[in-house]
RNA sequence: GUCCCGGUCGUCUAGUCCGGUCUAGGACACUAGAUUUUCAUUCUGGUAACAGGGGUUCAAUUCCCCUACGGGAUACCA
């Protein structure tokens, strides 16, 4: 049987890291097992869709190139994949559950409902689910008359299908990561599969949606754990249990208090919760992503799989072909893991040290240009390697590297009043026509010059270097001075100098 | 409340399954120093952890039990 994996997220929302990870885990072991990915979406909640969600997910997954070889945005054997359009499929098997006599018709109102959860509490009693034993006191079709219920239903009341759920079984299962998982019924509801809107609960549309399209394998977040059992009911009952996928259960990423890692927690602690910006129009929040804020794919993969997974051994840098070869469920961790910013930012210092000078120009050009600064491809790949381990971001060069886009307008008073002295102005006005004789600029010409001057000179190196980045930059870090003049060019780095000599006055 | 899942440095984790090689390793962060014309990089060193209590055993971080703690689920949400 080939294995077949399915991440299947619900648009109530963008998608959000902790998705990601789920994604990516099921992805690594798709391509292990050569296997089908399927990309459904789970949207049988009409009152939580938010428009835009779905695109969202997509564009999550096509910018970390988590591959799909079915789903709602590549089609596939088993179209549609988008849940709201397989709802009469749902219907079909929820009356084959009621017909079978594992699942019921219930009419019970929210205030019924809410009040015999009052009552059982009321009274101490710890289970205070819909169960085998509350549901005899309920409206339902296992305790009205069958004239009633046929009358309710052909007036079209208001109900719901409950799955039946034995009286006095044990359920077993057997989870990848955790290992083998008791309960026992009576711990389990009569959840709801159909409600009144005639859509599926996710219980039922995942169960039916996970078998028509033949999955293998069942990888998803520890919430989901405690719903299980309802899962192998339901497999149980439709008689499909020889085929049940094999269940995986993820431990969750917490935030930095060790609480699940919701949008709220995570923003709470700096945390960028989405791969892209978000505009929430019903908040009219916008939501910071990792994308837009500079973030590499390559460095967010890395960091999120070590969140719960870890191939032991000592190296923490993986492609993701080297992940894909040493996955695999065992080594997922049972407990949760929380989101480090510092840790992730290492890993994004780490890929962007890895681009080339090409590579990272194409990646400064959009805030540079945004910045007001013409500039060309030339110059801009010149300056990736100045640059590149001075950032931690490609649009970094824009703020930390100011004065390689523009001139020195306003110089350093605490560098300026250390290394402006009279000395300085009469040194570098003594450096000026080496300078301007200079035929061949380069990093190396202008390095030899200098040293031949300051040995003619007989001074520190800092006493000629320090007012030359001053005049250069204006300010007191930066990338060697003989490589912006090489970069600046002879005209530009002689008129730099020439103006902090004409305008800043010995401090 | 009830059910379920957890537990190694501040954080991510290796080691635990098959008890001794663990005076518990790595990474990030922090910190000290070296290199360096500044900043950054790089390099070297340092601080820092087996939740607690029982049990089994010659020996427990590793196996078992209990407690406290953390998390998840308890919806006509996923």
């Amino acid at each position: 049987m080939k294995p077949v994996l399915r991440y299947a997220p619900s648009p109530t929302g963008p998608q959000h890291i902790g998705g990601l990870r789920t994604a990516l885990y099921c992805y690594l072991l798709t391509q292990k097992l050569d296997g089908e990915f399927i990309l459904r979406i789970e949207d049988t909640d009409q009152g939580r869709f938010v428009p835009g969600a779905e695109e969202f997910i997509v564009r999550a997954v096509e910018w970390l190139d988590i591959q799909f070889t079915q789903g709602v945005h590549v089609g596939g054997p088993h179209a549609p994949y988008r849940q709201s359009e397989r709802s009469a499929l749902y219907q079909g098997y929820a009356k084959q559950l009621v017909e079978a006599g594992h699942a019921y018709y219930a009419f019970d109102t929210s205030e019924e409902l809410e009040e015999m959860r009052a009552k059982l509490e009321a009274s101490g009693i710890d289970n205070r689910g819909y169960n085998y034993i509350t549901r005899m006191s309920m409206r339902n079709s296992l305790t009205l008359p069958a004239e009633e219920v046929a009358r309710l239903v052909a007036a079209g009341t208001n109900c719901v299908v409950r799955l039946k759920v034995p009286a006095k079984a044990d359920i077993r299962f057997h989870d990848e990561i955790r290992g083998a998982q008791h309960w026992h019924s009576s711990n389990v509801d009569d959840r709801v599969l159909l409600k009144s809107d005639g859509l599926p609960t996710y219980h039922l549309a995942n169960v039916i949606d996970d078998h028509l399209m033949g999955v293998t394998h069942v990888v998803r977040g520890e919430e989901w754990l405690s719903s299980t059992p309802t899962h192998v009911l339901l497999y149980d009952a439709f008689g499909w249990r020889d085929t049940m996928p094999k269940f995986a259960h993820l431990a969750l990423l917490l935030g930095p208090n060790g609480q699940k890692l919701s949008k709220r927690n995570a923003d709470k602690f700096g945390i960028p919760i989405f791969p892209f910006d978000w505009f929430d129009e019903a908040s009219g929040e916008i939501w910071k992503g990792y994308k837009d804020l500079g973030y590499l794919p390559e460095a967010l993969l890395n960091y999120i799989v070590f969140l719960g997974w870890h191939p032991g051994g000592e190296n923490e840098i993986f492609s993701v072909a080297e992940m894909v070869e040493l996955f695999s469920l065992e080594r997922c961790h049972h407990a949760g893991a929380q989101f480090d910013m510092a840790k992730l930012k290492s890993f994004q210092e780490h890929y962007l040290r890895l681009k080339s000078d090409a590579e990272l120009a194409e990646m400064m050009r959009p805030s540079v240009a945004a910045a007001g600064y013409d500039v060309s491809d030339a110059y801009l790949q010149a300056l990736a390697p100045l640059m590149r381990e001075r950032i931690s971001f490609a649009h970094e060069v824009v703020e930390k590297g100011k004065f390689l886009f523009e001139a020195p307008t306003t110089y350093d008073a605490a560098f300026a009043s250390k290394n402006w002295k009279q000395q300085s102005i009469e040194l570098l006005t003594a450096f000026m026509p080496g300078l301007e004789a200079l035929t061949t600029w380069t990093t190396q010409s202008v390095h030899d010059l200098f040293h031949v001057f300051v040995a003619e000179q007989a001074v520190g190196f800092g006493k000629v270097m320090a007012p030359l980045r001053l005049a250069l930059t204006g300010v007191a870090a930066g990338p060697g001075c003989f490589e912006m003049a090489e970069a600046f060019g002879k005209v530009e780095t002689l008129r730099r100098i020439q103006t902090a000599l004409d305008h800043l006055p010995a401090q």
